[in-house]
RNA sequence: CGGGGCGUGGCGCAGCCUGGUAGCGCACUACAAUGGGGUUGUAGGGGUCGGAGGUUCAAAUCCUCUCGCCCCGACCA
């Protein structure tokens, strides 16, 4: 590709709205461009980019025979109304109306099309197990989209569906997609983990999601020191703690405790160690449920998991919090003086807190905390559960060493749904039983859009990106210097170019008669992996320069043979 | 959804408080010089100041409404 002829358009100034990196090098490389909020173009620049990942995707599937299909952007409410998310989805789905007023929606994904296609076309248990996949546009018309690609409304994913004659089967085909998976990601060049995952809004049983490691992650997950242990933070278990309750030293009293209304400030005012205070938090209980408010208590320095909260079948799910309305009507004090002596609702504990002695938490009473409370002599040791979130140091669930944290980039997600939508949408197949057999499904996605995203965030320099080689736009930029003035820099540069297209190199030829500086500052900036320098310089010393993009040094290249030395550099 | 901020050539911004008919840098066009890390000079093109209404002799500037975008929060006991 010769630059004269390439739309390649770079900004040295940063666009305000772009907070992070990927997101403020996309739009200064001139990757894509915003159309409106969450919706952006692709650039010949960026959809290069966007077409290696696709491209990787795409093979490792294939390999394993998977098929490719491509399924409709828009689709019938009709559909969704059979498996409820009509509904359900909530407002991230992005309603359409047509001319004669029938509803549709953009696919934000694609359940409900893959199941319908399946029910008509397999009949038989004979055809399974099967996989299709797409690589497609989806919509969901996210709260707040930001960072670019990272978070957008519009976006290219890959999702791939499975479907299967019983249990067994879907168990094989998830962990052969997992290694899939594994494949992909190890050939895109980018540091990953892969973790154990909650299903979400999607459903199903068993769930891995697969993260690339950068700092400015949205997710934080939890990983064992010592085994392969890994998972979300979101549902990270936290194992029963084995200590003993020590015995009560102090006495149960009441406490004026002004202006004490968060557990920072009690433990600030009055002097309280924070693991020796406990939070009340008030939730509306499950629908069925005799009670209307539960109280969970967890120790005052841990956060709530709302995800483990939310699978306790006495709370309402999704998790609602108590107005602060409601609880004075209920309790007669304000949020921040709350505590489980002399509550009159049901309390859930988080396991560590039955293990507490002599701790501190509201009275009940505005402006007041009891201290030294003690189980069984002050109050019922209350039924626990797993309440809070896992924090760095915590033992690892399955036992060996202790949890470190990281944060990740959530780039793929595989799930086991089971039958929820074959059973919904009574997609099922004969079986060798000669009996009708409701199809477990997997389903399987992929961000491509959010990989190109990552892969910036995970890969840059003060100067720009660093692409990982098997994603990088280009492999070679071909610099030469001064070639206006230089006939021999001119023609040592054009043959070089064509004997590298003629080698199959996918080569950037910068002939746009520009300063040094500028193309040094522009390959660098769209992150280029080799630059090859020609000068009168060099052409006089029989060589050529050479940069790897992440090195500060040049080496130097013999000019006789320079096609195979490069070719020898690229992965 | 709640809170905050911003809309002025393609991009980054100043001007607004104190009303007088729009400016800077980058980018773009032409010419010239320069030629190994965003070079320099000269001459240019391009903006209904997000939109609507109002106040005024006069509105980018003041007032009202509206649209759009960005950021933060959505665990607080």
């Amino acid at each position: 590709m010769k630059a004269s002829t390439f739309h390649l358009f770079t900004t040295r100034e940063t666009p305000a709205e772009a907070e992070i990196a990927s997101h403020q090098l996309m739009l200064r490389s001139g990757m894509i461009r915003k159309l409106t909020s969450g919706i952006y173009t692709w650039t010949p620049l960026g959809l290069r980019v966007l077409r290696k990942v696709e491209h990787i995707v795409r093979d490792e599937l294939d390999k394993v025979g998977y098929q490719e299909m491509l399924m409709p952007a828009v689709q019938p409410a009709e559909l969704w109304q059979e498996t409820g998310r009509w509904q359900k989805f909530g407002a991230q789905l992005l309603k359409i109306r047509d001319r004669a007023g029938r509803d549709y929606c953009f696919g934000p994904t694609h359940e409900e099309v893959i199941t319908d296609f399946v029910r008509s076309e397999i009949r038989s248990y004979k055809q399974l197990p099967i996989t299709f996949y797409q690589i497609q546009t989806k919509f969901r018309d996210e709260i707040r989209p930001r960072f670019g690609v990272m978070r957008s409304r519009e976006f290219l994913m890959k999702d791939a569906y499975s479907f299967h004659i019983n249990n067994e089967s879907l168990d094989q085909t998830y962990w052969e997609m997992y290694d899939v998976y594994t494949r992909i990601f190890t050939r895109t060049g980018l540091r990953f983990r892969s973790v154990e995952a909650d299903t979400g809004a999607i459903g199903g049983s068993q769930s891995h999601e697969f993260h690339v490691l950068a700092d400015s992650g949205e997710d934080q997950i939890a990983f064992s020191d010592q085994s392969s242990y890994a998972s979300n933070v979101e549902m990270t278990p936290v194992a029963a703690p084995v200590d003993v309750r020590a015995e009560p030293r102090e006495s149960l009293r009441i406490v004026d405790t002004p202006g004490a209304h968060t557990i920072e400030e009690l433990v600030s005012g009055y002097g309280v160690p924070v693991e020796k205070t406990v939070k009340t938090l008030i939730v509306h209980a499950a629908e069925e449920s005799d009670a209307d408010f539960i109280a969970l208590l967890v120790r005052g320095d841990r956060t709530l998991n709302t995800l483990k909260a939310e699978k306790l079948e006495q709370l309402a799910c999704p998790l609602v919090f108590a107005s602060d309305k409601e609880i004075r009507d209920s309790i007669g004090a304000g949020p921040g003086s709350l505590g489980p002596v002399g509550l009159s609702m049901p309390v859930i504990a988080d396991q560590e807190v039955v293990l507490m002695s002599d701790f501190t938490a509201g009275a009940n009473s505005d402006d007041k905390h009891y201290f030294g409370i003690n189980f069984e002599r002050d109050l019922e040791t209350p039924p626990t559960a797993d309440l809070r979130t896992a924090v760095e140091g915590d033992t690892s669930p399955d036992g060996e060493g202790v949890l470190q944290m990281a944060r990740g980039i959530e780039v793929g997600h595989i799930f086991q749904l089971g039958t929820k939508y074959s059973e919904a949408m009574n997609a099922v197949v004969l079986g060798e039983d000669g009996k009708s057999h409701v199809m477990p499904m997997g389903c399987y996605g992929i961000g491509v859009s959010r990989i190109v995203a990552a892969a910036i965030e995970q890969n840059h320099d003060d100067r720009g990106i660093c692409w990982p080689e098997p994603i990088a736009p280009f492999q070679v930029a071909l610099l030469p210097m001064n070639a206006k003035k230089s006939h021999r820099v001119r023609q040592a540069a054009d043959k070089l170019y064509a004997e590298l297209l003629e080698a199959g190199v996918e080569v950037f030829y910068d002939d746009r008669d520009l300063r040094p500086g500028v193309m040094f500052n522009d390959m660098e900036l769209i992150g280029i992996p080799h630059r090859v320098v020609i000068g009168e310089r060099g052409l006089d010393a029989g060589a050529l320069e050479y940069r790897y993009r992440r090195d500060s040094e040049n080496s130097e290249i013999p000019l006789a043979g320079a096609v195979e030395a490069i070719l020898s550099k690229l992965k």
